[in-house]
DNA sequence: CTAGTTGCAAAGCATTTGCCTGTGG
DNA sequence: CCACAGGCAAATGCTTTGCAACTAG
């Protein structure tokens, strides 16, 4: 079997390098959604060379991988966060003061009450805005 | 009272214009949130000469107004339907294949309840996805 | 060695702004 | 008349891509 794959198979061998040590730590440490900015920002502490390019292409090749999860909210650029918080279903909530974007558990039924007739359901996505505990002290 | 208004107040007097009468006919006639490009496409078949930064700064200005309101979905350019159909609480649909958005009336409960601890809850958003009746034929 | 990586700079795109011409009232 | 509008082109701001230098294995 393994012969049979290696015949013709160009496969992809991803390094480890300190950049992309950094990144997923940066994911791990805040343990919440983060922008490519705010990625860069806090791995730039640990790996100062490190380029806003580099953080894109990682978390592209990330995602594909399945190590990362986009997350995207209404009218805001695109954030990551690990795989391991996306396992299970989950929404966001956005804090009106600060900005930052935080998991929710759990799910409230029903959704598919509200369905137009003759449309079928998919997914849903719940997005929850307020203030964070943080920000209402 | 006029009088008094009249002193020293620049009063802002928006203009009828062709261009803002197809723009806004553009969303009554689509019934449903369309993106700036769509807005120009719909209106430039009555009036040509439009331009798409003109259809920008109308539904900017239209929006100040009251009579449009802004429908942002996750990783999708900003959307405009007439402030009509926002006046009432909904939420969206967004066809998995045509991309069209749809407006969703009725809300489904207990949405407080997944709040985190510490949290505050001031607005929420649902967004469903799947196929809309005209793709599921 | 050498294919995979990186940083920088340039390219892309969608949206916004500046500026001068056009026009509704 | 003339302040408000519109069209065009330049300017943004975020994300992607091209390319030559670099490095993990």
């Amino acid at each position: 079997m393994l012969a049979l794959c290696a015949i013709g198979i160009d496969l992809f061998v991803p390094r480890k390098t300190p950049q992309r040590d950094a990144i997923h730590q940066a994911l791990a440490k805040a343990g919440r959604p983060l922008s490519p900015q705010e990625v860069l920002d806090l791995a730039s502490k640990t790996t100062p060379t490190l380029g806003l390019a580099t953080v894109y292409r990682t978390l592209g090749m990330l995602e594909e991988a399945g190590q990362v999860a986009p997350v995207d909210l209404p009218g805001e650029a695109r954030r990551y966060e690990l795989q391991a918080a996306a396992d299970t279903h989950h929404h966001h909530f956005q804090c009106d003061d600060c900005g930052n974007v935080y998991d929710v558990e759990g799910c409230p039924g029903g959704i598919h009450d509200i369905l137009p007739k003759g449309f079928s359901l998919r997914d849903h996505e719940i997005i929850l805005y307020g203030k964070c505990a943080a920000c209402r002290s």
